[in-house]
RNA sequence: GCCACCGUAGCUCAGCCGGUGGAGCGCCACCUUGGUAAGGUGGAGGUCGCGGGUUCGAUUCCCGCCGGUGGCUCCA
């Protein structure tokens, strides 16, 4: 769980989850829940394996008591096969074993279960004749449920199994008598982890005792973050309004989670490119273009690779191997590499968007546009002389990561803001850390660990809690320690000698996609409130929709069109034969900001009478809308309209 | 990756127990020339996700695959 979307591109949990497994490796049957002695209570060890089969054969007595037996050889097919050992007392706890067995069998929807004696889980076992009894006892339960095979007990045995090696196909646990206490795992976890809220004047809060009351949304999250919790069952909001609106779709003609973008999606996406691109050049980045694969057996990158080769996608180019990129890291770290940088020319910074970074993530996990296989990430890398640069810096970002999100429409409060980092730096850096909190003037969720597990000593993200409760990272900074070195990235210091800068991964926004699923679903949960769903005007894909009440009016119409053209507005006109107000109820399932009706009154008095989204109905000049459009897309990006101007010339994508 | 549910016209969906399919919207044609959220009439659209099996006969039952969604697992 502490492994949780840590970091932006995985070193750090690559190679822990790699020492973790090897670690494991020796018992690795016993899976994640170590089994601790416990003298306090009964309690039964079992270890599960989902099985195409099993066959076991009695070899001969290991106990002068074993059990009598007919068959000494028995062969089951799909079966969930339960390797049991039997502790004192664990007659009182059948009921429990029962239900808990019942419970993996079902979750693993088989029929057929085999009990199978194993000593060898447990040091302090019950005696034979208990344990038979128990046995017994359980077999007898099970059986009103399922099929049930027992082995033979007392016996040495020879056994095959194949075990299928799905994820759940390897369980382990440990049911005790009295509540259950957490796996050793959790408990190291818990050591190394702290959780806190810290409010805007510095307070740190337990996560359990903060009031929540002004701020739910982060109860959701921390309930996210923290426990995992997922509330209900429902198609997510975004999903459909993607789709409806004609922005993006599955593309069944590729891999899941590789998205078709209709032309309206596709300016959105375009035009929140353009504004990070510009937000980033502005803040002093240098834009550069790095490869999208790379070679598994390239030094730098092999190592940690080969451990997971599962994770990215592999390219095959005649007979050499290459993956397709899952961040924009690797691009700018080798780039950086070779680059000869004297200290002062420090803090220098190189970005990129990373289109696509591709993640070959596990497909039930793949939704819309919240997840993908193939997005579109902007990555920034700063690198920094020293620690009180790379803070600085770090701050700077994190003030313009609120920015572009308010500029997305996304306000605090929308999305809840997490700080993770050491203990260590914290020790070092309180009044940063403060003054981090302090900037968004609201409680933060807080991690902190003992030790660095990661790359970075300090990150953080805003994560937006959609309507169905689950949290998703948008914007994000870490200081990065440890990969100038990895990748022999250095700089000339003011003596001349080689250092190793930090490095600042930076993405302002989040993956663009995300940021499209973050208002998407905001939209939704605003009308679910009674506000009208819309895009902010600069993203508005249709900002002027004309609707000329007859024929005879669209000249007039074609008139005011231009003129708002000229002014860089999106406009189109409505030159169907309906009915207006048909017309003005398509352009408001279209959430089009402004909608024009031009009639013998406009016509004759040069104005226009305009609805406003959310608003009322207006007459006024066609100076006076572009006034106020101009307004609220100033300093914004512009695209023209992606799409015949004339409803009648527009094909319908869905 | 695992488990469950779903996949029928361009879209949203109906179709009980097996006998080659329906509605609304959209599209096309005609009528209607309309003033702020659905004007009328008619018409054309389907290899019922793909591949096997059972059957005289499969959209319907069974198996496999693909895709979507939910949960689990996972999440750089």
């Amino acid at each position: 769980m502490g492994l949780r979307r840590r970091g932006k591109c995985g070193w750090e949990e690559n190679k822990i989850r790699s020492a973790l497994e090897m670690a494991v490796a020796p018992i690795i049957l016993i899976g994640e829940n170590n089994f601790i002695p416990c003298a306090k209570f009964p309690s039964m060890r079992i270890l599960f394996i989902h099985s195409d089969y099993i066959e076991y054969e009695a070899k001969e007595r290991a106990i002068k008591n074993a059990e009598e037996i007919e068959e000494k050889r028995e062969r089951v097919e799909e079966c969930l096969v339960s390797f049991i050992s039997v502790e004192e007392g664990d007659s009182n706890i059948i009921g429990r074993v029962v239900g808990e067995i019942e419970d993996v069998a079902e979750k693993l929807n088989v029929k057929t279960i085999v009990l199978y004696p194993y000593a060898h889980l447990s040091n302090k076992l019950a005696s034979p004749d208990e344990a038979m009894k128990v046995l017994k006892e359980l077999e007898k339960e099970l059986r009103e449920n399922y099929e049930v095979h027992r082995a033979p007990f007392g016996w040495y045995k020879s056994f095959v199994i194949s075990c299928k090696g799905h994820p759940l196909s390897e369980l382990s646990k440990e049911i005790r008598g009295e509540k259950e206490e957490e796996s050793e795992a959790l408990k190291a976890e818990k050591r190394t982890t702290y959780w806190y809220i810290m409010t805007p004047d510095g307070e740190f809060k337990s996560v359990d005792e903060f009031d929540y009351k002004d701020y739910p949304n982060l109860k959701k999250f921390v309930d996210y973050e923290i426990s995992g919790t997922r509330a209900v069952k429902q198609i997510p909001p975004h999903v459909e309004l993607m789709q409806k609106l004609e922005l993006a779709d599955y593309e069944p003609g590729s891999d899941s989670g590789n998205m078709r973008y209709y032309p309206k999606g596709k300016l959105i996406k375009s035009l929140i490119e353009d504004y990070v691109e510009s937000r980033v050049l502005d803040f002093g980045a240098m834009e550069v273009e790095t490869p999208i694969m790379y070679d598994f057996n390239h030094p730098s990158l092999k190592s940690y690779l080969n451990r997971f080769p599962a994770r990215q996608y592999q390219v095959l180019s005649g007979k050499d191997k290459y993956f397709l990129r899952f961040a924009a890291c690797f691009g700018q770290f080798l780039l950086m590499h070779d680059a000869t940088v004297s200290y002062r020319q420090l803090p220098i910074r190189v970005y990129e968007l990373a289109k696509y970074a591709f993640r070959r993530e596990q497909k039930g996990e793949l939704v819309g546009l919240r997840r993908l296989r193939a997005f579109t990430m902007p990555d920034m890398h700063t690198f920094a002389a020293d620690m009180e640069q790379a803070k600085a810096d770090f701050k700077r970002q994190y003030e313009m990561a609120i920015q572009v999100l308010k500029d997305f429409g996304l306000n605090l409060g929308d999305y809840e803001v997490a700080i993770r980092f050491t203990r260590k730096f914290y020790e070092e850096n309180k009044e940063f850390i403060r003054s981090l909190v302090e900037l968004v003037n609201r409680p933060v969720l807080i991690q902190m660990w003992d030790e660095r597990f990661f790359y970075f000593v300090l990150k953080f993200e805003f994560n937006f809690v959609d309507a169905m409760n689950k949290a998703a990272a948008l914007s994000t900074v870490q200081i990065d320690v440890e990969n100038a070195e990895r990748y022999g990235i250095t700089y000339y210091d003011e003596k001349g000698d080689k250092k190793y800068p930090y490095i600042l991964h930076c993405s302002p926004s989040g993956a663009v996609e995300r940021v499209m699923y973050a208002m998407l679903e905001k939209a939704s949960m605003d009308s679910k409130k009674g506000i009208k769903p819309m895009f902010p005007v600069w993203l508005s894909p249709v900002q002027v929709r004309i609707i000329p009440v007859k024929d005879e009016f669209k000249e007039y119409g074609d008139k005011i069109m231009t003129s708002l053209e000229d002014e860089k507005i999106r406009v189109d006109l409505d030159d169907r034969d309906m009915t207006v107000s048909r017309k003005i109820r398509e352009a408001e399932r279209e959430w089009i900001p402004y909608i024009v009706v031009v009639g013998e009154r406009e016509v004759k008095e040069g104005n226009i009478t305009v609805r406003i989204r959310g608003g009322d109905v207006k007459t006024m000049l066609v100076e006076d809308l572009a006034k106020i459009i101009k307004e609220k897309t100033k300093d914004k990006p512009f695209r023209k309209l992606p799409l015949p101007k004339y409803l009648s010339m527009r094909p319908k994508f869905r």
